[in-house]
RNA sequence: GCGGUAUUGGUGAAGUGGUUAACACGCUGGAUUGUGGCUCCAGUAUGCAAGGGUUCGAUCCCCUUAUAUCGCCCCA
């Protein structure tokens, strides 16, 4: 047998219709905030990520998924949205584009070399979007609202947004000289890992998993302190925004990020639910404002967010958030002779141009088998084929809720179906004094004081 | 790259060094000669991840590999 490569998985089933769900809810806030869609390519130079991410992680020597094309092209399936989505700005000089800035927005997949754990694949889905020429803080505020607003819109609520502010480069060198004067005297200290970090990417000691109770991380020197003046006051309008925005943040001075191309603003939108992975962080960004020229670009800013599919789509599975799903369909076509078979194949192709969602049997299963069959699934109507009432132009059709049969003419069959499943769409409602539908247990939304 | 735990049918799973590998769900058929959802009956693993070893004998013990899962590194 041959079986999926290690860190893929199959979407299909009511999972895959979790996906779609979600997928409409992104398109739906993107496009009210006037976000377009961009897709770039899966595979890129390798050039592009290598130069993107810098040298100081193990990400280029052993995290991408590279490869040599037949025409020995150094090629890399993209790991992440950014780097692509800059790559495909320069190129295509949207920095020329009579309306700036320029606000996309992706989803797709991306590959990543590694080990999968928990909130870990190789092959994963993230969306996210990157807003390019526009250096305005209002814009940062309004990146970390996109994501926060979706899972709103979710109904996801145990989230926990952390930001901090790397500050502009001046400030950024400046910490990071601060940060590893202030943690060598103290190497014997830290543990092994941590040591490697004190050269490589000392801003990653402050989030250490095994350091982070030691009391010299407690005293470690943070970012906001060691701010200039601007990057200082850049921040405080960011929070400014967020609380205009309404929304809850914490300062997190230990959110650093592990690539070099970030400054000010960076943020991380953690999953607090009891149950999650050690990887609970299913949203994170920042602002890259050095990113365009290093890729080659004329010098631009920029800002964006990655949200990773598969963890948010378990948080929502964890806090027992449950998708609008439709998983019924109007009506199942039963038939048992060739007669019946050949009516069945015309009139499901009728029902279904005339936007009705319409099953009928494929494996030659009996009457009985074929009524099961409709309820496993949820057919609302079932319409029995009959040789003698089709000689009548007739078919038989019942309500699989009222169990209410009728025999109806094909002619009227359409608005006969109609009827019965406006009938079903008001079932879980009830009618109340003022005469308004509206389900069971909600508030009725004529305002007036109705006792209903 | 490193470590922990696991791997029995379509599914959830019990189980033991020794003839035919529980039980449940599901599925198919029958009781009901064209009307199901309840009930009853029947059928449903050349087989316990793969390979090797220990043994008279292994699904059960040992080793290796694969896969899954969780964690470390890293995190875009």
């Amino acid at each position: 047998m041959i079986i999926k490569q290690k860190g893929t998985h199959d979407l299909y089933g009511n999972e895959a219709k979790k996906w779609k769900y979600v997928d409409r809810v992104i398109d739906e806030v993107m496009d009210k905030y006037n976000y377009n869609f961009i897709r770039t390519p899966i595979f890129e130079a390798t050039e592009l990520f290598h130069r993107g991410v810098g040298e100081s992680t193990d990400i280029v020597s052993k995290e991408t998924y590279d490869f040599m094309d037949r025409g020995n092209r150094s090629i890399t399936l993209r790991p992440e949205g950014t780097a692509g989505v800059v790559r495909s700005y320069i190129e295509n000089k949207m920095y020329g584009d009579a309306s700036q800035p320029i606000k996309v927005y992706y989803n797709g997949t991306m590959y990543r070399y590694e080990r999968p754990q928990s909130g870990r694949d190789r092959e994963l889905t993230q969306f996210g979007i990157e807003v390019l020429g526009s250096d305005d803080e209002l814009i940062d505020a309004e990146v970390i609202s996109v994501p926060v607003n979706i899972f709103k819109m979710l109904g996801l609520k145990g989230i926990k947004v952390n930001i901090n502010t790397l500050g502009d480069n001046e400030s950024r060198n400046n910490y990071r000289e601060v940060l590893v004067n202030y943690f060598r005297p103290h190497i014997d200290e830290l543990c092994e890992d941590c040591k490697k970090r004190l050269e490589m990417n000392p801003l990653r000691i402050l989030d250490c998993k095994v350091d982070k109770d030691l009391e010299i991380m407690k005293n470690a020197p943070k970012t906001i302190d060691y701010l200039n003046a601007e990057s200082k006051a850049r921040f405080e309008n960011i929070k400014t925004y967020l609380d205009e925005l309404n929304i809850e943040y914490i300062v997190n001075p230990n959110i650093v990020r592990g690539l070099d191309y970030y400054n000010h603003i960076v943020f991380e939108i953690e999953a607090d639910i009891e149950g999650f992975g050690s990887n609970n962080v299913i949203a994170a960004g920042g602002r890259y404002n050095g990113l365009v020229s290093t890729l080659g670009g004329p010098e631009t800013c920029g800002v964006g967010f990655a949200c990773g599919m598969g963890r948010l789509i378990s948080a929502l599975d964890l806090e027992g958030i449950e998708l609008p799903i439709n998983d019924s369909i109007d009506a199942f076509v039963m038939y048992v002779n060739d007669e019946e078979k050949k009516e069945a194949i015309k009139l499901c192709q009728e029902l279904r141009m005339n936007g009705f969602k319409v099953e009928t049997e494929y494996t030659s299963r009996g009457l009985k088998g074929q009524f099961k069959q409709a309820d496993r699934l949820n057919s609302k109507l079932l319409i029995i084929l009959n040789s003698e009432d089709l000689k009548n132009n007739e078919v038989k059709i019942k309500n699989n809720v009222t169990k209410k049969e009728d025999i109806i003419n094909l002619d009227y069959l359409i608005y006969y179906m109609d009827e019965q499943l406006n009938e079903m769409m008001y079932d879980d409602e009830e009618t109340c004094d003022c005469g308004c539908h509206h389900e069971h247990d909600h508030e009725c939304s004529c305002g007036d004081d109705c006792e209903c």
